[in-house]
DNA sequence: CAAAATTCAATTGCGTGCAAATTAATTTTG
DNA sequence: CAAAATTAATTTGCACGCAATTGAATTTTG
């Protein structure tokens, strides 16, 4: 009884709090980062979510929707709107295929191309202003990238 | 053909992708939690920003916005309508501070109290999702902390 | 003490995120 | 092959999150 099913005995108070929480600071860490892109991104005119946006594009040109919500994580709700601004800014461009008229692909611009050396300006100062070694940063990745898994197995989605 | 910036080339290309970013681990871990929570919080009809009100709420009754803001790093402009909709709810109440009537001092409710005893269920369900032992948690949590204070010291905020 | 500066909360505007409903196109099937 | 089911993207509605503005109360200061 003591080890392991009755354990709501073993929690105590103090878990509550927010600085004992692993989800509040996941979600401080984010904001922390949102913050830290900002200044850098707006020079260019971009959030954080549509430059996310353009770095998978720069992997892999011309994808429809779908495919990069898969790749970051968003539904078309989010995309839809997103992807119009990211249009209407010159970084993309989106076309119906028309080999199936339900997708939309979505490819860069010559704008949007150019863009991608300067992004590695963007990565630098990020990996500066974290303060930790690439080795570091790997390790942290890694162990986040685990604990999403597991978070998002829960509910059927990989 | 020459780089102006020398160290641009010892960044890879391969930095450019999201699985190697840190900053879109933070960000995919933040949703991740985020989606485990929501079934949880829904059968209460909160939200996880307003969870964390309540769980500030639960360590320290009776605080001002301001306070609240910074206890969960967020801003007035965030909290006030949010505030609205918790005390619409019944879990808080919101009242002017006589003694200083620019603040709102916020308190909890017999419901917002009652709410407390179950939130340890939740916290369970969730470290159950998460699956990872206290102690792996905890050294995560002190990591994020650590790199949270390190962005956040880039701009004067702490 | 009165004007100026500061502080606090609320409001406005914009861009996510996500669920649910909608529309159009394609695939399945009876 | 036509009806039904499925799929992809858009749209709608709601709740953050943040910057900037507003308005009221308090503090500073000249």
């Amino acid at each position: 009884m003591a080890n392991k099913a009755a354990h709501i005995d073993t929690i105590p108070e103090e878990a509550l709090s927010l600085g004992k929480q692993l989800c509040f600071a996941v979600y401080s860490a984010a904001h922390a980062f949102n913050r830290a892109y900002k200044p850098l991104l707006d020079r260019f005119g971009l959030t954080y979510p549509q430059y996310l946006v353009l770095l998978a594009l720069w992997q892999q040109d011309e994808m429809t929707v779908k495919r990069i919500g898969e790749e970051i994580g968003l539904d078309s709700g989010t995309l839809s709107p997103l992807l119009k601004r990211l249009e209407a800014a010159g970084f993309v461009a989106r076309q119906r295929d028309p080999g199936d008229e339900r997708q939309v692909i979505v490819r860069l611009t010559e704008k949007g191309r150019d863009l991608k050396s300067e992004a590695f300006g963007i990565l630098i100062d990020i990996g500066k202003a974290s303060g930790c070694s690439l080795e570091e940063a790997g390790e942290i990745r890694e162990t986040l990238h685990q604990l999403t898994r597991q978070l998002n197995s829960g509910h059927g989605a990989d």
